[in-house]
RNA sequence: CGGGAGGUAGUUCAGUCCGGUAGAAUACCUGGUUUGGGACCAGGGGGUCGCAGGUUCGAAUCCUGUCCUCCCGACCA
């Protein structure tokens, strides 16, 4: 199997279509926009989805399920939302099909069975939940819920790509209820933080946390934080968004509670989320040209092991000392294969678990034997090491750590590099034409402006960062006075 | 949703203009030799040419419709 992908410096976004599908991530299927996840793109998002999980829980939080369907009526309680997701819903009206009767074999949709109420398929759970929630409060005794669901979501978009953006995909939505304001806003923060944990630390993704601007922020949502990652071309990529609702969903859909002093109020609303783009960030963040690259604390498959030699006698020693190997990478908690396949040779399997990104490879030989050595490759810098197999199960696990620290490190300088200030019109201009990556700049704070920058450059506010600098400045477009800095970029 | 390109063996593609028994490479299967960066020899299997209609004695090829993908644009809480 000769695979080959377009390099990054010929077409990037070729590169990237090659690379989910020759790695084996995802296929596209018979439905526009819509991809199947394979089983090792699958095993990849198992690894997010419990680390995920696990933090969230570790936050006090729980899972439930909410139906697929939302009850058109439902859906457009709350107007600025309803909106917002107007243009890309897929909508249910009927029950049942029929054999058709002019054409033998086939069916069609029975006219007789449409649906008196419209059934919307969730581009977000917000409605239906709030729905329910509503049955769930009385009192402030009965808060804060918090609860996350794992789903899938539908969104009809014209354009898809893979992971990136695709017609249905899967995520986690956070949906919680509050006594106060402030105990929501916390908990907005909380949530933010956790996804930027998430994303540094097993993603190995740096990000800026940050606010976006009204244009960008959540239909329906008070304030809308969000995690930005800049990506191997100069793009930026939300990666993840947590927005405080403030009472706009409890108004919607009349969610009040006794507070202590038996004072009703609405109550004070988040909802938080991350999708499977987080793959596609993953993949643009990391990978080359020979395959993908990915962090060992989440790769589907840490380390293998490649056998190499003559003969039944060889190969017998070289399994021996394999197993034994095997058995205290597997104590360490290393996840580990032993590919003996004999029908492929080591030269071809070693550009397979390249493209699949297997952080180690190690192979061993009758020479490498002798020497009681082992031959140690790691993907991230794709140098070889011979390594003494006297504690090599514990260097292993160093040298695991270490590249997911090496991984996360050149994604860092690179962020680093790419973020640059521009103080006027022409320099701003110049460095999205020339070098890409985030711009820092002064804006007005009016949507006007980030519209006609939107418009003349296609680079749009990614956000505001916490916890920003303030400084004098004028706007980089309309040359008034501004406090801070934000950061811009083109975006995926 | 508009403009462009494409869909032929598991994969990458030729064949389509000019209608006449469906091809190559690679992958796959069998046997053998091999094994330190995508092995070699010999033999073998595999495609209703995206799908549906139409024209024709005859359609991968011409016509109509439709589905899926890629690129550009619009859109994208």
């Amino acid at each position: 199997m000769a695979k080959e992908i377009t390099s990054r410096a010929q077409d990037y976004s070729q590169w990237y279509n090659d690379l989910i599908l020759k790695a084996g991530l995802a296929d596209y299927s018979a439905v526009r926009g819509c991809m199947v996840i394979k089983p090792y793109g699958y095993a990849l998002w198992e690894n997010m989805r419990d680390a995920l999980d696990k933090m969230f829980k570790d936050t006090g939080h729980v899972n439930a399920y909410f139906p697929l369907f939302v009850p058109k009526s439902l859906f457009e309680a709350e107007e600025k939302n309803a909106e917002g997701f107007a243009k890309e819903c897929a909508v249910v009206t009927h029950y049942r099909l029929k054999a058709d009767p002019d054409n033998k074999g086939k069916l069609i949709v029975d006219p007789e069975a449409r649906l008196e109420e419209e059934l919307v398929v969730r581009p977000t759970s917000e409605a239906i939940i709030w729905n329910t929630y509503k049955g769930w409060i009385q009192s402030y005794r009965d808060l804060p819920i918090l609860v996350n669901q794992w789903a899938n979501v539908v969104r009809w978009e014209m354009r898809t790509r893979l992971f990136l953006r695709t017609a249905e995909f899967l995520w986690q939505e956070g949906h919680t209820a509050h006594a106060s304001k402030e105990e929501a806003i916390a908990e907005t923060e909380q949530m933010l933080d956790v996804y930027a944990d998430f994303a540094e630390n097993w993603m190995a993704l740096p990000v800026v946390k940050g606010v976006k601007t009204p244009n960008e922020r959540f239909a329906g949502a008070e304030d809308t934080y969000c995690i930005e990652a800049l990506m191997q071309d100069g793009k930026a990529l939300q990666a993840g968004t947590s927005h405080f609702l403030g009472q706009n969903f409890a108004k919607a859909f009349d969610v009040k509670f006794s507070d202590k002093n038996n004072k009703l109020d609405y109550v004070w609303a988040t909802s938080w989320g991350v999708s499977t783009r987080l793959i596609g960030a993953l993949v643009m963040a990391h990978s080359d040209d020979d395959g993908l690259v990915l962090p060992p604390k989440i790769a589907p498959l840490q380390v293998v092991i490649v056998p190499i030699y003559k003969g039944e006698e060889q190969k017998a020693a070289i399994d021996a000392k394999v197993n034994e190997l095997m058995k205290q990478l597997k104590a360490a908690g290393v996840s580990v294969k032993y590919d003996d396949n004999d029908a492929a040779r080591p030269g071809w399997k070693f550009a397979e678990y390249e493209m699949k990104g297997v952080p180690v490879r190690i192979a061993m030989g009758a020479r490498d034997l002798e020497n009681n050595v082992a031959e140690v490759a790691r993907r991230d810098t794709k140098e070889k090491m011979s390594l003494s197999i006297d504690g090599l199960a514990d260097n292993v696990v160093k040298l695991l750590d270490e590249i997911q620290q090496n991984i996360y490190n050149r994604a860092n300088a690179f962020r680093q590099e790419n973020t640059r200030e521009a103080n006027t019109w022409d320099e701003f201009l110049k460095l999205l034409d020339e070098k890409a990556g985030f711009v820092s700049a002064h804006w007005d704070g009016t949507p006007e402006t980030e519209e006609k920058i939107k418009e003349l450059t296609k680079a749009t506010i990614r956000c505001i960062p916490l916890n920003n600098k303030q400084e004098e400045g004028k706007c980089v477009l309309t040359g008034n006075t501004s406090k801070q800095r934000v950061l811009f970029a083109r975006a995926y």
